[in-house]
DNA sequence: CCATATTCTACAGTGACTGTAGATTTGGAG
DNA sequence: CTCCAAATCTACAGTCACTGTAGAATATGG
Protein backbone atom coordinates (compact mmCIF):
# COMPACT_ATOMS: atom_id res chain seq x y z
CA UNK A 1 0.00 0.00 0.00
CA UNK A 2 1.27 3.13 -1.08
CA UNK A 3 0.74 6.44 0.75
CA UNK A 4 0.52 9.93 -1.99
CA UNK A 5 3.84 10.63 -1.09
CA UNK A 6 5.41 7.58 -2.23
CA UNK A 7 3.29 8.09 -6.03
CA UNK A 8 4.27 11.30 -6.11
CA UNK A 9 7.84 10.72 -6.03
CA UNK A 10 7.86 7.57 -8.20
CA UNK A 11 5.93 9.21 -11.01
CA UNK A 12 7.49 12.47 -10.55
CA UNK A 13 4.38 14.47 -9.50
CA UNK A 14 3.33 17.08 -6.79
CA UNK A 15 1.43 15.71 -3.95
CA UNK A 16 -1.11 17.97 -4.85
CA UNK A 17 -1.42 17.07 -8.38
CA UNK A 18 -2.27 14.03 -7.83
CA UNK A 19 -5.52 14.95 -5.04
CA UNK A 20 -6.09 17.09 -8.36
CA UNK A 21 -6.41 14.38 -10.46
CA UNK A 22 -8.77 12.63 -8.26
CA UNK A 23 -10.80 15.87 -7.59
CA UNK A 24 -11.46 16.21 -11.72
CA UNK A 25 -11.96 12.63 -12.42
CA UNK A 26 -8.93 11.13 -13.95
CA UNK A 27 -7.44 9.74 -11.03
CA UNK A 28 -9.62 7.04 -8.90
CA UNK A 29 -10.88 7.74 -5.13
CA UNK A 30 -8.43 5.15 -3.52
CA UNK A 31 -8.87 3.37 -0.13
CA UNK A 32 -8.23 5.60 2.79
CA UNK A 33 -6.83 4.28 6.27
CA UNK A 34 -8.11 4.51 9.83
CA UNK A 35 -7.01 7.94 10.07
CA UNK A 36 -8.22 8.98 6.34
CA UNK A 37 -4.82 9.25 4.57
CA UNK A 38 -5.05 7.43 1.19
CA UNK A 39 -3.65 4.49 0.38
CA UNK A 40 -3.13 3.79 -3.51
CA UNK A 41 -2.38 -0.24 -5.28
CA UNK A 42 0.27 -0.66 -8.15
CA UNK A 43 -2.84 0.22 -10.79
CA UNK A 44 -3.18 3.55 -9.61
CA UNK A 45 0.86 3.73 -9.75
CA UNK A 46 0.38 2.89 -13.57
CA UNK A 47 -2.83 5.02 -14.45
CA UNK A 48 -0.81 7.91 -13.11
CA UNK A 49 2.36 6.70 -14.70
CA UNK A 50 0.17 6.88 -17.66
CA UNK A 51 -1.10 10.52 -17.25
CA UNK A 52 2.09 11.93 -16.55
CA UNK A 53 4.02 10.71 -19.85
CA UNK A 54 0.64 12.02 -21.95
CA UNK A 55 1.27 15.08 -20.37
CA UNK A 56 5.01 15.39 -21.30
CA UNK A 57 4.15 14.34 -25.14
CA UNK A 58 1.75 17.73 -24.53
CA UNK A 59 -1.86 15.89 -24.76
CA UNK A 60 -4.57 18.31 -22.78
CA UNK A 61 -6.18 16.47 -19.42
CA UNK A 62 -9.61 16.34 -21.55
CA UNK A 63 -7.55 14.07 -24.32
CA UNK A 64 -5.97 11.70 -21.77
CA UNK A 65 -9.37 11.27 -20.53
CA UNK A 66 -10.43 10.19 -24.02
CA UNK A 67 -7.16 8.16 -24.02
CA UNK A 68 -7.53 6.41 -20.68
CA UNK A 69 -10.98 5.59 -21.16
CA UNK A 70 -9.95 3.88 -24.33
CA UNK A 71 -7.21 2.02 -22.52
CA UNK A 72 -9.91 0.59 -19.82
CA UNK A 73 -12.26 -1.39 -22.80
CA UNK A 74 -9.46 -3.43 -24.66
CA UNK A 75 -12.14 -4.40 -26.90
CA UNK A 76 -12.57 -0.94 -28.15
CA UNK A 77 -10.92 -0.10 -31.89
CA UNK A 78 -7.96 1.42 -31.68
CA UNK A 79 -8.91 3.87 -34.57
CA UNK A 80 -10.07 6.57 -32.03
CA UNK A 81 -6.71 6.71 -29.99
CA UNK A 82 -4.86 7.12 -33.46
CA UNK A 83 -6.94 9.99 -33.89
CA UNK A 84 -6.26 11.50 -30.80
CA UNK A 85 -2.03 11.17 -31.09
CA UNK A 86 -2.54 12.22 -34.92
CA UNK A 87 -4.26 15.86 -34.17
CA UNK A 88 -1.79 16.00 -30.90
CA UNK A 89 1.17 15.27 -33.69
CA UNK A 90 -0.07 17.87 -35.89
CA UNK A 91 -0.80 20.68 -33.05
CA UNK A 92 2.63 20.00 -32.36
CA UNK A 93 4.19 20.63 -35.61
CA UNK A 94 2.08 23.93 -36.17
CA UNK A 95 3.52 24.74 -32.83
CA UNK A 96 7.07 24.19 -33.91
CA UNK A 97 6.69 26.22 -37.13
CA UNK A 98 5.30 29.20 -35.27
CA UNK A 99 8.15 29.03 -32.70
CA UNK A 100 10.41 28.89 -35.86
CA UNK A 101 8.78 31.96 -37.26
CA UNK A 102 9.59 33.64 -33.60
CA UNK A 103 13.48 32.56 -33.44
CA UNK A 104 14.19 34.12 -37.08
CA UNK A 105 12.43 37.38 -35.97
CA UNK A 106 14.40 37.36 -32.15
CA UNK A 107 17.50 36.39 -33.87
CA UNK A 108 17.88 39.61 -35.77
CA UNK A 109 16.52 41.73 -33.47
CA UNK A 110 19.24 40.75 -31.00
CA UNK A 111 21.78 40.50 -33.75
CA UNK A 112 21.23 43.48 -35.23
CA UNK A 113 21.48 45.42 -31.23
CA UNK A 114 24.13 47.43 -31.74
CA UNK A 115 24.36 48.44 -27.63
CA UNK A 116 23.76 52.42 -27.74
CA UNK A 117 20.58 53.48 -25.42
CA UNK A 118 17.05 52.98 -25.97
CA UNK A 119 16.39 55.83 -28.48
CA UNK A 120 17.78 53.73 -31.71
CA UNK A 121 17.34 49.97 -30.25
CA UNK A 122 16.91 47.82 -32.83
CA UNK A 123 14.69 45.48 -30.44
CA UNK A 124 12.28 48.39 -29.37
CA UNK A 125 12.10 49.36 -32.53
CA UNK A 126 11.05 46.12 -33.73
CA UNK A 127 8.42 46.31 -31.59
CA UNK A 128 7.29 49.49 -32.71
CA UNK A 129 6.71 48.76 -35.72
CA UNK A 130 5.40 45.39 -37.06
CA UNK A 131 6.04 45.94 -40.28
CA UNK A 132 9.72 45.48 -39.81
CA UNK A 133 9.22 42.10 -39.62
CA UNK A 134 10.38 39.77 -42.20
CA UNK A 135 8.25 36.77 -41.28
CA UNK A 136 4.26 36.42 -40.13
CA UNK A 137 3.52 35.62 -36.53
CA UNK A 138 0.21 36.12 -36.39
CA UNK A 139 -1.33 33.95 -33.39
CA UNK A 140 -0.65 34.26 -30.16
CA UNK A 141 0.14 31.82 -27.64
CA UNK A 142 2.20 29.62 -30.08
CA UNK B 1 -10.73 60.18 -30.49
CA UNK B 2 -11.02 56.29 -30.93
CA UNK B 3 -13.27 54.60 -28.78
CA UNK B 4 -12.08 51.26 -27.22
CA UNK B 5 -13.84 49.21 -29.63
CA UNK B 6 -11.94 51.39 -32.99
CA UNK B 7 -8.44 50.49 -30.77
CA UNK B 8 -9.78 46.95 -30.45
CA UNK B 9 -10.18 46.05 -34.22
CA UNK B 10 -6.74 48.40 -35.31
CA UNK B 11 -4.79 46.14 -32.96
CA UNK B 12 -6.82 42.95 -33.21
CA UNK B 13 -6.97 42.74 -29.65
CA UNK B 14 -10.34 42.12 -27.50
CA UNK B 15 -12.12 44.90 -25.83
CA UNK B 16 -11.73 42.73 -22.50
CA UNK B 17 -8.08 42.44 -22.97
CA UNK B 18 -7.37 46.30 -23.44
CA UNK B 19 -9.24 46.76 -20.29
CA UNK B 20 -7.06 44.60 -18.46
CA UNK B 21 -4.43 45.70 -19.67
CA UNK B 22 -5.18 49.09 -18.00
CA UNK B 23 -6.29 47.23 -14.64
CA UNK B 24 -2.77 45.88 -14.29
CA UNK B 25 -1.15 48.99 -15.26
CA UNK B 26 0.37 47.85 -18.59
CA UNK B 27 -1.92 50.53 -20.57
CA UNK B 28 -2.33 54.02 -18.95
CA UNK B 29 -6.26 55.11 -17.71
CA UNK B 30 -7.45 56.87 -20.49
CA UNK B 31 -9.82 59.97 -20.71
CA UNK B 32 -13.29 59.58 -20.79
CA UNK B 33 -16.16 61.18 -22.31
CA UNK B 34 -19.02 62.24 -20.45
CA UNK B 35 -21.10 59.25 -20.18
CA UNK B 36 -17.94 57.71 -18.81
CA UNK B 37 -17.03 55.56 -22.34
CA UNK B 38 -12.94 55.50 -22.80
CA UNK B 39 -11.69 57.39 -25.34
CA UNK B 40 -7.78 56.97 -26.84
CA UNK B 41 -5.67 58.86 -29.18
CA UNK B 42 -2.54 57.95 -31.29
CA UNK B 43 0.11 57.26 -28.38
CA UNK B 44 -1.86 54.77 -26.58
CA UNK B 45 -2.63 53.12 -30.25
CA UNK B 46 1.11 52.98 -30.58
CA UNK B 47 1.20 51.64 -26.68
CA UNK B 48 -0.77 48.74 -27.65
CA UNK B 49 0.27 47.86 -30.83
CA UNK B 50 4.17 47.49 -29.31
CA UNK B 51 1.90 45.09 -26.47
CA UNK B 52 0.57 42.60 -28.75
CA UNK B 53 3.33 42.66 -31.08
CA UNK B 54 5.63 41.36 -28.02
CA UNK B 55 3.13 39.10 -27.14
CA UNK B 56 2.88 37.86 -30.56
CA UNK B 57 6.62 37.33 -30.21
CA UNK B 58 6.04 35.09 -27.18
CA UNK B 59 7.20 38.07 -24.57
CA UNK B 60 5.28 37.94 -20.70
CA UNK B 61 3.33 40.35 -19.68
CA UNK B 62 5.84 41.13 -17.20
CA UNK B 63 9.01 41.28 -19.52
CA UNK B 64 7.01 43.63 -22.11
CA UNK B 65 6.69 45.78 -18.44
CA UNK B 66 10.16 46.16 -18.41
CA UNK B 67 10.43 46.76 -22.41
CA UNK B 68 7.55 49.46 -22.00
CA UNK B 69 10.02 50.83 -19.60
CA UNK B 70 13.27 50.71 -21.10
CA UNK B 71 11.35 52.48 -23.96
CA UNK B 72 9.73 55.49 -22.52
CA UNK B 73 13.27 55.88 -21.43
CA UNK B 74 15.15 56.98 -24.26
CA UNK B 75 18.32 58.08 -22.77
CA UNK B 76 18.80 54.46 -20.64
CA UNK B 77 21.22 51.79 -22.02
CA UNK B 78 19.59 49.72 -24.90
CA UNK B 79 21.51 46.60 -22.80
CA UNK B 80 18.68 45.83 -20.86
CA UNK B 81 16.27 45.25 -23.86
CA UNK B 82 19.38 42.99 -25.57
CA UNK B 83 19.19 41.03 -22.50
CA UNK B 84 15.42 40.40 -22.14
CA UNK B 85 15.36 39.69 -25.88
CA UNK B 86 17.98 37.16 -25.96
CA UNK B 87 16.28 35.78 -23.00
CA UNK B 88 13.31 35.26 -25.10
CA UNK B 89 15.39 33.72 -27.66
CA UNK B 90 16.65 30.89 -25.59
CA UNK B 91 13.43 30.31 -24.39
CA UNK B 92 11.76 29.74 -27.71
CA UNK B 93 14.62 27.55 -28.64
CA UNK B 94 14.32 25.45 -25.69
CA UNK B 95 11.18 24.99 -26.27
CA UNK B 96 11.58 24.36 -29.97
CA UNK B 97 14.04 21.20 -28.79
CA UNK B 98 11.62 19.91 -26.46
CA UNK B 99 9.25 20.12 -29.32
CA UNK B 100 11.04 18.49 -31.68
CA UNK B 101 11.32 15.36 -29.35
CA UNK B 102 7.56 14.87 -29.30
CA UNK B 103 7.34 15.06 -32.69
CA UNK B 104 9.84 12.20 -33.19
CA UNK B 105 7.32 10.76 -30.48
CA UNK B 106 4.30 11.13 -31.75
CA UNK B 107 5.35 10.03 -35.11
CA UNK B 108 6.54 7.22 -34.25
CA UNK B 109 3.18 6.19 -32.00
CA UNK B 110 0.98 7.08 -35.01
CA UNK B 111 2.81 5.25 -37.75
CA UNK B 112 3.29 2.04 -35.73
CA UNK B 113 -0.38 1.58 -35.05
CA UNK B 114 -1.73 -0.98 -37.31
CA UNK B 115 -5.02 -0.12 -36.31
CA UNK B 116 -6.70 -3.05 -34.36
CA UNK B 117 -8.21 -2.81 -31.15
CA UNK B 118 -7.09 -1.10 -28.46
CA UNK B 119 -5.55 -4.03 -26.60
CA UNK B 120 -2.88 -4.03 -28.74
CA UNK B 121 -2.68 0.06 -29.51
CA UNK B 122 0.53 1.04 -30.38
CA UNK B 123 -0.23 4.57 -28.87
CA UNK B 124 -1.33 3.25 -25.69
CA UNK B 125 1.27 0.75 -25.40
CA UNK B 126 4.19 3.66 -25.72
CA UNK B 127 2.34 5.45 -23.28
CA UNK B 128 1.78 2.66 -20.61
CA UNK B 129 5.18 2.41 -20.88
CA UNK B 130 7.67 5.52 -20.74
CA UNK B 131 11.06 2.96 -21.54
CA UNK B 132 9.43 2.26 -25.56
CA UNK B 133 10.34 6.13 -25.80
CA UNK B 134 13.31 6.55 -28.17
CA UNK B 135 14.22 10.37 -27.06
CA UNK B 136 14.09 11.79 -23.70
CA UNK B 137 11.04 14.47 -22.94
CA UNK B 138 11.25 15.25 -19.33
CA UNK B 139 9.69 18.40 -19.16
CA UNK B 140 5.79 19.23 -18.90
CA UNK B 141 4.35 22.10 -21.19
CA UNK B 142 7.01 22.16 -23.30
C1' DC C 1 -37.04 60.30 -31.07
C1' DC C 2 -35.87 55.78 -31.29
C1' DA C 3 -33.64 51.51 -32.31
C1' DT C 4 -29.42 49.38 -32.53
C1' DA C 5 -24.63 48.99 -31.53
C1' DT C 6 -21.30 49.87 -28.35
C1' DT C 7 -19.59 50.47 -23.89
C1' DC C 8 -19.78 50.26 -18.90
C1' DT C 9 -18.80 47.59 -14.22
C1' DA C 10 -18.22 43.58 -11.75
C1' DC C 11 -17.43 39.11 -11.43
C1' DA C 12 -16.87 34.12 -12.67
C1' DG C 13 -14.46 30.73 -15.55
C1' DT C 14 -10.49 28.69 -18.31
C1' DG C 15 -6.38 24.98 -17.95
C1' DA C 16 -3.37 22.80 -15.26
C1' DC C 17 -1.71 23.19 -11.71
C1' DT C 18 0.83 25.44 -7.22
C1' DG C 19 0.91 27.36 -2.69
C1' DT C 20 -0.80 28.25 1.99
C1' DA C 21 -2.86 27.63 6.74
C1' DG C 22 -3.97 25.03 10.31
C1' DA C 23 -5.27 20.58 11.96
C1' DT C 24 -4.55 15.58 12.09
C1' DT C 25 -2.14 11.14 11.32
C1' DT C 26 1.78 8.15 10.82
C1' DG C 27 6.08 5.70 11.62
C1' DG C 28 10.15 5.22 14.03
C1' DA C 29 13.40 6.15 18.12
C1' DG C 30 14.06 5.96 22.78
C1' DC D 1 4.24 3.29 25.51
C1' DT D 2 5.44 8.04 24.64
C1' DC D 3 7.13 11.53 21.93
C1' DC D 4 8.38 14.00 17.82
C1' DA D 5 9.16 15.13 13.21
C1' DA D 6 7.54 14.18 8.76
C1' DA D 7 3.77 13.39 6.06
C1' DT D 8 -0.92 13.95 5.16
C1' DC D 9 -5.51 15.99 5.51
C1' DT D 10 -9.18 19.73 3.87
C1' DA D 11 -10.31 23.96 2.01
C1' DC D 12 -9.31 27.70 -0.34
C1' DA D 13 -6.62 31.41 -2.76
C1' DG D 14 -3.29 32.48 -6.41
C1' DT D 15 -0.91 31.87 -11.02
C1' DC D 16 -0.96 33.56 -16.27
C1' DA D 17 -3.23 35.84 -19.73
C1' DC D 18 -6.96 36.32 -20.90
C1' DT D 19 -12.34 35.24 -22.11
C1' DG D 20 -17.15 35.23 -21.18
C1' DT D 21 -21.42 36.79 -18.97
C1' DA D 22 -25.23 39.75 -17.04
C1' DG D 23 -27.49 43.71 -16.73
C1' DA D 24 -27.36 48.59 -17.08
C1' DA D 25 -25.97 52.87 -19.34
C1' DT D 26 -24.32 55.52 -23.40
C1' DA D 27 -23.59 56.81 -28.24
C1' DT D 28 -24.91 57.11 -33.04
C1' DG D 29 -27.41 57.02 -37.51
C1' DG D 30 -31.87 57.40 -39.63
Amino acid sequence: MLAIGTLARRTGTKVQTIRYYEQIGLMPEPGRTAGGQRRYGEAELDRLAFIRHARQLGFTLEAIRELLDLSDHPEKSCQEADQIAGRQLRQVELRMARLEALRTELERMVHECSGGNTADCRVLEVLRDHSECLTAHDEIGA
